[in-house]
DNA sequence: CTTGAGCTTCCAGTGACTGGAACCTTTATA
DNA sequence: TATAAAGGTTCCAGTCACTGGAAGCTCAAG
């Protein structure tokens, strides 16, 4: 039997986080007699499965999706494919943002001589200067 | 002189968020006798330089301080300079941490077969499977 | 018997908006 | 002139996934 402080070693999830999956109905630890929540080889392994997902980057209504396919010995990999598919496509979608920002930043700050003058062209571009690098 | 609607069509801003920039004291737009928010040319401007820092990806406190910057014309370029490399950096970091993701779940999404069978890679190394791909 | 660690709940805050309700103003039309 | 539509206003609540903090209970050690 775990308290919610093993638990949290355990799975590296800080407590307020355990404590919220239960809120949101993710998992359902038993309680003691003294109220406190007592963690099952089950729920330890579930809060693994919800850590590694979240470190993928999956939503939690994802991961509630995931978990109960995962519960469900009758599901279609096709079903974990698709939504594994869509959150890849969503992550593609942000790393290109991410680079697109990036570039232009990057060009900005280079042209920028960082020194105790005011002209700088990072400014100008952001105000909107055509003549922007 | 133009209203909201205008503004906002013209800097593609929602109304919201020229609402929501007026409230945390980005910009102070007047007011005409009836009540209704009148904006000057040095709000559009200021409207757009927000628009462009955050599509650069700056936090609202950053442009706040980018704004203050461009108006101090006693700036140093270095604090502009400063502060963009901050943002860089963070924006790489972000990146690393979505092509990380991104690897992985490439190479799970790849090894499911995605059809009618239950077997699933992707739910097997979620849920800890050592042997995962 | 007190101290400290560990557990509990509940409330508030984060960032940057976004949606919606309820209401006021202006303009166009029947 | 009545009214309806289009535009503006404020205020409140919700988003997402936690996180911090206060107040209070339980338990083991000294």
């Amino acid at each position: 039997m775990s308290t919610i402080g093993d638990v949290a070693e355990r799975t590296g999830l800080p407590q307020k986080t355990i404590r919220y999956y239960e809120e949101i109905g993710l998992i359902r630890p038993a309680r003691s007699a003294n109220g406190y929540r007592h963690f099952r080889e089950s729920d330890l392994h579930k809060l693994a499965f919800l850590g590694r997902a979240r470190a993928l980057g999956f939503s939690i209504e994802d991961c509630r999706t995931l978990l109960g396919l995962y519960e469900d010995n009758t599901r279609e990999s096709a079903s974990v494919k698709a939504l594994a598919e869509g959150h890849l496509a969503e992550i593609d979608r942000k790393i290109d943002q991410l680079q697109s920002m990036r570039a232009t930043l990057a060009d900005l700050v280079t042209a920028c001589h960082g020194d105790d003058r005011p002209d700088c062209p990072i400014l100008a571009d952001l105000s909107g200067d055509e003549d922007a690098p």
